[in-house]
DNA sequence: AATATATTTGCAACTTAGTTGCAATTTTGT
DNA sequence: ACAAAATTGCAACTAAGTTGCAAATATATT
């Protein structure tokens, strides 16, 4: 018995030409069930009782990325995050605030900011990645 | 025979109320030659043949922190990186730009974003961070 | 200048995040 | 069901950063 989250992220890897594995379904799934980028760590607990090697959760993570599927998030506490990569323009990813006092990190979609003009001296911008730091609802 | 930036790194550490020691000088001397913020291993190598324990320098880039005499800047290669506060506002740094064909990071001080502006939720924003990525000068 | 107190430093050992190589397994197209 | 291609899991490793503690240094006081 397939659920609409397993057929859905059928459907993602088939459009990106990706194998259909475990391991790619488990993790899509978990990410289409939170709202917050999660690192390897929390991925491998929410993924279900067959814990999968954390080399694979890296790598599958690393191939996510190649197609876009997700998107990593700016570190906190030196670890990576990852989120899925819907409600992102190519050049911008919504803000993520991280609560200075719980640690706390939330996505602000609600939020966007004009993206940088490149200067005169000949960079090109593709990318822009904004950090917010403050007191989350619950710690003000 | 004391230099210049001597003078100005105990004049930085006596205002902060901080022990002069050698280590703060060195780091802070590093800091004051470079324009683009530095991991604690490249510190280590251009802060003299005596090289100062790792340790030592993160403890040491903690305290100047502390006080508000470095920031930290986001990741690159999985590494915290160091620069001295100057040319920053209390809520915003200058953004960073990292190339995604060479790796280098430069500092684009001639850049600022507006700040965000708090969604209803009730966060409260103190700092703003921006990373860009794109294509240097010299990978253009 | 000598001393007492407070702070900082260096060492060793450890933790955490992420990577590499390779053999075994799984997925896909036929 | 089979072969080719891609993915997975394991073990071992690297790199970044941390902790506890004893030794060394900085500062203020005499």
């Amino acid at each position: 018995m397939k659920r609409n989250s397993d057929l859905q992220a059928h459907r993602m890897l088939k459009a990106a030409k990706l194998y259909c594995t475990k391991v790619r379904i488990a993790i899509l799934k978990v990410l289409m069930k939170t709202d917050k980028p999660l690192s390897q760590e929390q991925i491998a607990q929410r993924s279900g009782k067959k814990r999968f090697d954390k080399v694979t959760i890296y790598r599958t993570l690393e191939s996510l990325l190649k197609v876009g599927l997700v998107h990593k998030a700016f570190i906190e506490k030196r670890a990576w995050h990852f989120e899925l990569a819907h409600n992102c323009t190519e050049s911008q990813c919504h803000p993520h605030f991280t609560c200075t006092n719980c640690g706390s990190t939330h996505c602000l979609i609600e939020i966007s900011l004009p993206m940088a003009k490149s200067p005169h001296k000949g960079f090109v911008i593709h990318r822009q990645q904004v950090r917010l730091e403050g007191l989350c609802p619950a710690c003000v």
